[in-house]
DNA sequence: GTGTTAATAT
DNA sequence: AATATTAACA
């Protein structure tokens, strides 16, 4: 959908805010070593407590489930979800003096954000969809290479958990029951297609493990460690399982 | 320095 | 529970 639209970047930017979208932040404008120099307090308080403070902007979110929303937001423009999408995390900065002494607030990833980065995971490729091309694709003020990491890591754990065993349990039914907010968030965004490839979300095992004994958790002794086809494998490109098969065999 | 993973901390 | 941070390794 990517590669034969060399304006895809164009739509990229549409995706952009508006000027008035660009906005709320409450922070700090100095860095906490000037604050301390001038002995000036929390902007808010001069309570040093519990750290107030260094608000992201945090709109409102939509729900992203079919669960009926009590409060549905009054705006929604496109065929996406409603509501704001800022660019604009508000990393402190303030006329230059960045802020990167300032610990940043913890990065809340709305369901928007998300997209943002399964869009540019999309556009990447398994190749160059690592935290820091992500970032930067992204291009989402004050975002950094850890929240990426950090959020790409889950997303990978999720996926893995979608293909193989069925996260939930219920082994019958192909029915793949995800629930819990993060399950719900990633789901909000339909999956790239790359990142469905057996051999992306299958750990490597390269470690030698392959052949070799392992010891389970329950401190049992398995050998010949390997991939089999899932019973299940049929024409989405055969999904394989990882099986254990006990020592005494 | 970067990426990945697992473990652990907040 | 969600996100960050750290450790270990490639």
């Amino acid at each position: 959908m990517r590669e034969d639209n060399p304006n895809w970047f164009l739509r990229w930017e549409e995706e952009l805010p508006s000027p008035e979208e660009l906005i709320p932040i409450s922070q700090t404008l100095i860095t906490p070593h000037l604050a301390l120099a001038f002995q000036i307090g929390s902007p808010n308080h001069h309570l040093g407590s519990k750290r107030t403070t260094a608000i992201y902007h945090q709109k409102l979110q939509p729900s992203a489930t079919p669960t009926p929303t009590p409060t549905p937001p009054p705006m929604m423009m496109n065929s996406d979800f409603g509501g704001g999408d800022s660019t604009d995390l508000g990393s402190g900065s303030i006329g230059g003096e960045p802020a990167r002494t300032l610990k940043r607030p913890r990065l809340v990833w709305t369901p928007q954000l998300h997209k943002r980065f399964v869009d540019a995971v999309g556009h990447l490729g398994i190749k160059n969809a690592v935290p820091k091309t992500i970032m930067q694709l992204m291009s989402v003020e004050g975002l950094t290479r850890e929240n990426v990491a950090s959020h790409l890591q889950k997303y990978r754990l999720y996926l893995r958990r979608m293909q193989g065993g069925n996260g939930n349990g219920i082994s019958g039914g192909h029915v793949i029951v995800s629930d819990s907010a993060t399950d719900r968030l990633f789901a909000s965004s339909p999956v790239p297609v790359d990142f469905l490839s057996p051999e992306y979300l299958m750990p490597p095992l390269q470690h030698s493990y392959l052949g070799k004994h392992v010891i389970t958790q329950q401190n049992q002794v398995v050998r010949n460690l390997r991939y089999e086809d899932s019973e299940y494998g049929h024409g989405d490109g055969g999904r394989k399982i990882l099986k254990l098969f006990p020592a005494g065999n």
